[in-house]
Order: C-alpha cells, then sequence, then structure tokens
DNA sequence: CGAGGAGTTGACGTTGGTCAATAAATGTGG
DNA sequence: CCACATTTATTGACCAACGTCAACTCCTCG
C-alpha cells in the first residue's frame, strides 16, 4: 500500500487548522482513485458508502428527473469534497458525480466522517462553513431562476465558471474543461438552442468567444453587466 | 426572569437526544420574544446576532434581490431554527424573517451555537440532519424551477405547503396560514396574475378552494397528479 | 364611509421553447 | 488514411406559455 502524502490534502479548506500528525491520521483511512473522463464517480440514488476529495480534474454533479430530464447542480474543481450525503444525514447518493475529464480522486468511507469531526474541532467547523457556503450558492440559484431571465441566467451561469475554473488564454479568460451548450442549458433551466442563439449573439458583440465545448469569456465586465440586468444598448 | 420550562424544547428534533438536565443548560441562554404578524426577526444583510426557534406562529424567509424582487425561500412552522447565519460562517443573515402570524420564539446569541455542538453530541449531529435535509429542499426546488412549467411548481408549492402546515377542514385541507397569490408567485417565480388565473381554473376542476388569503386543497391527489406532470385529460 | 389591499379577468405581446433541416467536427473500423 | 456514423452546433420558422398592462370588483379595516 502506497503511502499518501499529507501535502495532499494540506493545503485544502476542509483540512485547514489541523496538525500534520491528524493530517496523516486522515490520510490513512483515504484510498486514492482514478475516474476516467464520463466515468461515474458515484450514482444517484445509490448506497452512499464513500466520500471523495477530488485531486485533479473536474467533476459534475447531476440530478435527473423521474422523467429523465438531468439538471447540473455544480461543478466540482480540485480541492473540493464530494459526496457528502450521509455526513448530512441521508444514506443514498442525492444526485450523479461524473468526471467530466480524466480524475483523481481520494475517498474514505463514509463512517470516518463523524470520527473526523469528533477528533478534530477545525474539522467540524470546516464541514459548517463548507455547507454554509453551498447552501447559500444552492439558494442564490433559486433566487435566479426565479426572477431573471435566460439571458441573464446563462451569463450568470458562465461568470460563476469563469470565477471557479478560469485561466488566462490569448482571447479572454477559458472556461478550463469541456462543455457543451446542452451542459450549459442543463445548468441554467432551458435548451441547447437558447444558448446556442446566446452565444452567437454575444460572440458578435465581442463577449466570448466559442468553439467545439469550449468557451472563451473575452469581455468579462461587460458580460457582468449583462448578467446583472442593463439591457445593454447597442 | 421567568424560568423556561424545558418541555418548551424537549420535543424538538434539534434537541433530542439529549438529557434533561443538559436541556436546562441549553434554556438558561434562551430568551423568548413575541412578534407581531408582519414583523421581522431578522432583517436580510443584518448582523447575524441570535439564532431562533419558533415556538408559535408562522415566519417567512424571504430574499430580496437588488432591484427589490422578492422570492419566498421557504416557511417556517413551530419547532424549526431559524437564523443560523454564524454556524454556517456567515456574519450577517443571508435573507429576511417575516412573522406570518403573530409569532413566539426563542433566541439564543449565535456564539452559544458552537459551544452547544461542542458541548452536546447529539446536538452536532442534529444540525448536519437538519442542514442536509435544507440542503436536498433547495436542491429540489433548483431541479423543479428547471424543469418544470408553472403550473406544476405552483401545484408542488402549494401540496409542499399542505404537506407541512395542511389543516383538515370540511372542505379539505385548509393551508392555515393567510397567503396570498402574491406570496405564491414569489415561492414560484412567476406573477400574482399567472396564480390568479391558475387557482380558479383549478377550484372550477373541483381541485382546491380559495378564498382572500386562505387556500383549501380539495383532491390532493389529483393535484399531485398535475404537479408530476399529467396533463389531466378534462 | 372611504381608502387601500387583494383578487379577477381580458387583451396583447414577447420570450423562449419546439420542430426540423443542415453543417461541421470528431471518432471508428476497414 | 479514407468512408461513414455519431456527436455537437447552427439557424430558421412557428407557436404556446406566460408576463405585462389595464380596468374593474370586492373585501377589510380604520
Amino acid at each position: 500500500m502506497v503511502r499518501l502524502d499529507r501535502a495532499l490534502i494540506a493545503g485544502l479548506p476542509l483540512f485547514s487548522g489541523m496538525a500534520p500528525a491528524d493530517l496523516d491520521k486522515v490520510l490513512e483511512g483515504a484510498t486514492s482513485r482514478r475516474v476516467a473522463k464520463e466515468g461515474f464517480i458515484f450514482e444517484q440514488g445509490g448506497e452512499a458508502t464513500s466520500f471523495f476529495v477530488l485531486l485533479d480534474g473536474r467533476v459534475r454533479v447531476v440530478k435527473t428527473t423521474p422523467d429523465g430530464q438531468q439538471v447540473i447542480v455544480r461543478y466540482i474543481v480540485p480541492g473540493e469534497v464530494l459526496g457528502i450525503a450521509r455526513a448530512l444525514g441521508r444514506n443514498t447518493y442525492p444526485a450523479s458525480a461524473i468526471a467530466v475529464v480524466d480524475c483523481v480522486l481520494l475517498a474514505w468511507p463514509e463512517r470516518l466522517w463523524p470520527e473526523f469531526a469528533a477528533a478534530f474541532p477545525s474539522f467540524g467547523a470546516n464541514t459548517y462553513k463548507m455547507i454554509g457556503q453551498r447552501l447559500d450558492d444552492v439558494q442564490t440559484q433559486v433566487v435566479e431562476m426565479a426572477t431573471e431571465q435566460v439571458e441573464q441566467r446563462v451569463a450568470h451561469a458562465l461568470l460563476r465558471l469563469v470565477q471557479q475554473t478560469g485561466k488566462k488564454s490569448s482571447d479572454g479568460i477559458l472556461i478550463d474543461f469541456p462543455i457543451s451548450r446542452q451542459d450549459i442549458a442543463e445548468m441554467t433551466g432551458t435548451t441547447l438552442h437558447t444558448v446556442s442563439r446566446l452565444l452567437t449573439a454575444w460572440e458578435q458583440k465581442g463577449l466570448v468567444k466559442s468553439a467545439r465545448q469550449q468557451v472563451t469569456i473575452v469581455a468579462p465586465h461587460r458580460l457582468r453587466l449583462l448578467a446583472d440586468g442593463q439591457t445593454d444598448s447597442e
């Protein structure tokens, strides 16, 4: 068994404030896991056996309705936690997690969560913070969906992705993983057609550049104005 | 100072599993508070000083957008907790809480939350469960907003209210607090006009009965079918 | 009794979804 | 390396859901 290096997790918000020796103890319970692009990390409705930290890659968290429609709940970037269903009192996963690109994760059995929370005080506090942040995010999303037009919602979604995974490129800021029109539609509750039309319109105005499974934000500031409801007199 | 009786909180999920002596300790930090109908319990953006348990009444939790639009995030019924912002790492309230009818609450200074969590293990576990439930609720709401038509969303909202606060009456199940068309609209991201039209249509079909600030569900099962997308061939 | 809040309803217009056809890019097997 | 299938994206035509605007009624409270 390969010994995992504590440097892997030392910098993560969830483990911040913990002593090096404690980090080693945490790592004793962990196993590392690779998941190929488009592979499932866990599936909606499946028994919640493990929770994860993403070390490398991108993960898409998706909820599927009984009639098969999909909604992308969030994207996960390295350093974030996923699959903490049981820690929150559930014993099945409420959504599916899918590798957007090849991914590397650490996995722990769910039963260790309460042990960690009991043994390491900062772990518990960090958890509350993280969940609080997440609750906030999703509540903001509800407000957006209730009050904004599609154009604003899509703009907000792109800006959030840029914030999370933006990478400077020659043309502007690139969303650093493959993302289709369909994906954006599933994040914002619209259709790929409408997203396509919006992106081409924005491209003509010089706000974004897009290609197959790729979006670059050229003028973030102007996109933000649009997202916040400026009717963009042009 | 009036001594509060531990029976007030003994039955609540948040405090379940705690010893009577511990309940008394918890109550030592509490003060009771009355808020008149339409009064604010706390305000969005205000410094988070206290968290609360609702003992009697109904509370509406509302988020207001920069341009003044309102979204009703949830309704609180007796026994539930509200205002736990700081426990989740925030120091301002992310929404406003307004008494829908005259209310009685218990209030604790926010700084006691971590103390309770540290001193009483079941308190921490109960908190996780509660937050988990709430996260789940609001995520379900996002999925609904993304995939359903207005009619289904309104139906789901009413069914949820019935579940939470339904009271048997001669005509069916009454939503047991004053609720306007505007309120329902703010829960579902639509307009009072559309809600009004839906309710009159449903009333003609015998699904509901409505009056000023009052809704009674006559045929919950048929409303559920409608909510779940049966196009209701009639 | 008057005013303001809540609700209803009609007419109309717009947003954005549906349907359909086509093109471009990517992967696959021979 | 080419032919073909598949996935992704674009774009036009059409239309329905639902929001907007406006007028009016009814209830409740002071």
